[in-house]
DNA sequence: TCTGGGGTCCTAGGACCC
DNA sequence: TCTGGGGTCCTAGGACCC
């Protein structure tokens, strides 16, 4: 039986719940504006380059689909309605969600702001059924944020994702369906899975993987069971191979882990209009170190690297990356190893997209000019505390030269020559990269 | 049709230490 | 003098998730 959702496994055959909000940007943005009830609603970018993030059931009747061009989602429904996204609102949303499912568990792993894994193991005692929690997760959901959401129910992460999607509505020529709701990927269930589904439906194979899979003759997720894990290996790499491998047999012993540490925050930024030369790249990416300041503040931490990405007209991407021996959370410092590293890069076209990243987090107590300005906090004598600021921050400041200088040396003094720093005759200069020119009308 | 922005994880190579 | 292998850290790039 294929709708299964009727029938109550216990805990063992039905462990893990993942549950995912149906359009959720979309859904929020109908809530808050009632009058766009019933029409076509995205939320993404709308300009050319813009990307559709999230689409009501009514868009995705004319195929508009998450991750699609906004150009061709308006090609497929003129009418579409794409609004830009309040992230906050969303945020917001999202909290409430958690709030919902921590009711039933703490043992909740997020996977972005609409979904989310439960391990319902540690309810055993409660005598809590799968079916029944998942029932009651829904209609507090819908009644308490006026959401509404699929589940899915299965012996591992794999099986509860593939039945949170089997449980949720669906467009079918050109017209909605109802799903179920709720979905338990019973024994029967997985076998006619593992037989029937392509390759592409498995968490971690995306179309660079699903290509390379293909060529190697395995479209479907009953082909991997046939081949050996040492040849897959040889193609996508052994960690891959094991989970596929894995898979193939329904085997999948991620676990649910609630509390996951953030690793890195970063801001990236695709122009309507491509940047052209260094100081328009400069300019902008001090206004992102500043945004990723302020969230490294916000999460109470500090990072020891900083990297810039740089994306390029034809889409091709490259990064720079320093690691500090300290961490910092200001935009001056951020802003300061951007521009270092943003310096050593060749800037050969118009770049359509700029970011920076902040990672190797440190615990802000753990950080050593902060570790000591926290101490010297402590003491009672006013200039004692005025003096070890002062030192503090001369050394802070003395690091972040440092540091600034270490960039220019890796890649090449001529990194952070400018113009007015160039004699009128230019200077020439070996670099690791090769040797470079450098005159008052730039590189050359 | 032509590809966003928030993230995570993996891989490979080089530097460095023992 | 020339050589090894393992572990860890860093860098750059790629793929994937929602």
């Amino acid at each position: 039986m294929l709708n299964s959702a009727s029938e109550d496994p216990g805990l063992d055959e039905a462990p893990i719940l993942h549950i995912d909000l149906d359009a959720f940007f979309a859904s929020v943005e109908i809530l808050d504006d009632p009058s766009l009830e019933g029409k076509p609603v995205c939320v993404g970018g709308a300009g050319e380059r813009g990307v559709i993030a999230s689409a009501s059931y009514e868009a995705r009747r004319f195929g508009v689909r998450s991750a699609m061009p906004s150009v061709v989602a308006r090609r497929a429904c003129p009418d579409l309605i794409i609004l830009p996204g309040r992230f906050d609102r969303y945020e917001a949303y999202s909290r409430r969600f958690h709030d919902v499912v921590r009711d039933l568990t703490p043992d909740f792993e997020p996977i972005g702001l609409d979904e989310m894994f439960c391990d319902l193991r540690s309810l055993r005692r409660l005598g809590v059924r799968p079916v029944a929690a998942a029932h009651e997760l829904r209609s507090r959901i819908s009644n308490e944020l006026a959401l509404r959401c699929g589940v899915g129910l299965g012996r591992n992460k794999l099986f509860a994702k593939l039945a949170s999607k089997q449980s949720k509505p669906r467009v079918v020529g050109g017209r909605l369906v109802e799903g179920t709701g709720v979905f338990w990927a019973s024994r029967e269930v997985e076998e006619k899975w593992l037989n029937e589904l392509p390759v592409r439906s498995l968490w971690g194979v995306g179309p660079a993987t699903a290509s390379k899979l293909e060529k190697l003759g395995l479209q479907w997720v009953r082909d991997l069971a046939r081949v050996d894990q040492e040849t897959l290996a040889h193609h996508v790499g052994p960690s891959m191979a094991a989970s596929l491998f894995a898979y193939a047999k329904g085997e999948d012993l991620r676990e649910v882990v609630a509390d996951r540490a953030l690793k890195s925050v970063g801001r990236d930024q695709t122009f309507a209009k491509s940047l052209e030369g260094i100081d328009q790249v400069l300019e902008m990416s001090r206004a992102q170190a500043a945004v990723v300041a302020r969230a490294l503040r916000e999460e109470s931490r500090v990072a020891r690297t900083i990297t810039v990405v740089v994306r390029f007209d034809d889409l091709t991407s490259i990064s720079r990356s320093q690691t500090l021996s300290f961490g910092i959370d200001d935009e001056v410092s951020i802003a300061a190893i951007a521009e270092a590293l943003l310096q050593s890069v060749e800037l050969r076209q118009a770049v359509r997209l700029l970011g920076i990243h902040a990672s190797s987090f440190l615990e802000r107590d753990k950080n050593q000019v902060q570790l000591s300005f926290a101490l010297e906090t402590t003491s009672d004598d006013p200039r004692q505390r005025a003096a070890t600021i002062s030192r503090e921050r001369q050394t802070g400041s003395e690091a972040l030269r440092d540091a600034v200088d270490e960039v220019r040396q890796r890649f090449g003094r001529a990194a952070l020559a400018t113009v007015a720093e160039l004699g009128e005759e230019g200077i020439h200069i070996e670099t690791q990269r090769g040797s470079h020119a450098f005159g008052p009308g730039g590189a050359s």
